[in-house]
DNA sequence: CTGTTAGCGCATTCAA
DNA sequence: TTGAATGCGCTAACAG
């Protein structure tokens, strides 16, 4: 490939005016930098990106780990999705700064990612972003002082990390049932071993009681193990004995969109019908699957776009020398709650 | 950071020993090996890969990108979890050979992806795969004797290319549905304006008349729209059709499992026991929506991983200078029946 | 406005 | 088995 020193020659300019052209420096005279872009096009020039890291000590590439990190349980299906919403959301980023993005997904163990870091590293990542599957606490091999954001995640040690507001998420929805009427509420989360779960859980009382709602009205269950994932019959099981009180709630939350189908799809075999007996609202905002659903299902996004822009941002703030303040803070990113046609207005 | 006059000066030798340590050149003392790796671990030294791709011109860096770039119909929705296995598994064989991957997602046009390629090439990638969201023909902006793979699709040019075989997952699913004694078929593909809706039209039709079936029992339809996406309606419409004739099929195979999933519940309201009355067999193995399905859906999976994997090895080939036999033909990736239970041996 | 010189971190001669 | 010099392609100082 064409260096530099073609370019110059061809021209007829020297080097140092090439790299001005090349630079973006204003003072060029107009024909001298036309000769050169010429130069460069007939050549099909392109600055090797390596020699430049090399001089300015800026590489422009940003690294990205993705995947598990505890070795936590955890359903590799549900793996993927919410790290490619990520991915997308980081290299929109560098995309718009001119940066590049070099990807890695997490092999799992610690001592093999730290390898894969110090591979980064020889490549002169400015920064990396460590973006985990699900909400969840990590111990990520941190080199000191070198940039780092977590998303979708955090650690102890106040690692900049940028996370869903999972009790906000599931506060609005609560909130929304209430606003219309409804004053038997029951969430039916995901096992509480995980940080969304217990979060949501928060949400969902803080909204009941702020609702001003009966404490022996508002119900909470929580699926048992997320791997295998919930089975159909642990659900059942609390739904039929939810539904056989002499009360039974008016609305639904749950866990996730997946849950909610299963559990619509339940109750239109016990003849209960959606919204009017039953209001129900998910959580995620799967679209693909609520297109297909018959109701569609009012639900919370989970905003994993947005986690991904703020984690590039407060990354892009760190390389720019921003000192942010309240880093030692996740930064908590709200959902948003999406109305369709799965709640009644009482 | 250190660099190798550091780690040279530590370990009291010269810098070309150091060099021959960090490329495992076998002409070295143990002992000096030794002294310079514990200079290299103890400044935590880390080889400079742009230093080293100028003066090898190997840069270690494979670029992918990943996205839509003919800009036809498309459903967003369903782009990107294909993409996912795609990257995870080219992001397998990068690891294993040491590589990295630099990854960036299609902006589009086709003016822009050229401009990405350029971005690439200066970080001296030393090859490219594309990969598409679904099986299609593309029109890559192909630098001339460029390393690259098209996975996914494919082009007009004989770029090598690398797709999953769709009429002999049709054609595996129809022939076991013969195999089970079914003599009535019924296939509802999507949309015929896709590639992979043409091909597997193919194999279905191919696997019916190589089991011997009757031309009035072998029935084919195709969903109107892509996007957005497949409306109940229309299915709906297809169904009732079917199901009325005096000699209604008695298995059907679907366009993708989500179609699978909303006939199932259409049967399941009409009365229709599955896989009893009528057997289903989907398309795609989407693990997670089958196994929250009441029954657990026979599918063809859709070997995005084996694609990823293919594609990789196809462009390590071409790196490695192994000029591949046929690569003018794209690689048809096999996919593979899974066999659950929503068909009835008769 | 443009050119000269020096050196970034490393690998590749060629010597020792 | 090791080392000294040279240059990869580029940018940062400093001249002109």
């Amino acid at each position: 490939m064409a260096n530099i020193h073609d370019v110059a020659q061809l021209a007829g300019v020297s080097i140092k005016t090439v790299s001005r052209v090349i630079n973006n420096e204003p003072s060029i005279k107009d024909t001298t930098r036309a000769k050169v872009e010429a130069a460069i096009k007939k050549l099909d020039y392109r600055p090797h990106a390596g020699a430049r890291a090399m001089r300015s000590s800026k590489s422009g590439i940003i690294g990205m780990i993705t995947g598990v990190l505890s070795a936590a349980t955890h359903d590799p299906l549900e793996s993927g999705l919410s790290a490619m919403h990520l991915v997308r959301a980081v290299q929109e980023g560098c995309r718009r700064d001119g940066r590049i993005l070099m990807i890695a997904d997490s092999p799992g163990s610690s001592e093999e990612v730290a390898e894969l870091l110090r591979k980064f590293q020889s490549h002169r990542v400015e920064g990396v972003i460590y973006a985990a599957d699900y909400h969840q606490q990590v111990l990520f091999p941190h080199s000191e002082n070198f940039p780092l954001v977590l998303a979708n995640c955090f650690d102890a040690m106040q690692t900049p990390a940028v996370v869903p507001d999972d009790a906000q998420g599931q506060e609005i929805a609560t909130r929304y049932l209430i606003e219309q009427g409804h004053r038997r509420l029951a969430y039916i989360g995901l096992p509480d071993n995980m940080v969304a779960s217990r979060l949501r859980l928060n949400g969902f009382l803080k909204g009941c009681r702020e609702g001003g709602l009966d404490d022996r009205a508002i119900i909470w269950r929580q699926t048992k193990e997320f791997e295998p994932w919930t089975p159909f019959a642990d659900l059942q099981a609390i739904l039929d004995e939810l539904l056989t009180r002499a009360e039974p709630p008016t609305a639904f939350c749950f866990g996730n969109d997946l849950m909610a189908m299963r559990a619509m799809a339940y109750f239109k075999e016990k003849g209960v019908r959606i919204p009017d007996d039953i209001s129900v609202i998910g959580y995620d905002n799967d679209e693909m699957l609520i297109r297909h659903m018959e109701h569609a299902l009012t639900t919370v996004t989970l905003p994993y776009r947005e986690i991904g822009l703020e984690a590039y941002r407060c990354l892009d703030g760190i390389l720019q020398g921003k000192h942010d303040a309240n880093a030692d803070q996740p930064r908590r990113i709200e959902s948003e709650l999406i109305r369709r046609d799965t709640v009644s207005h009482i």
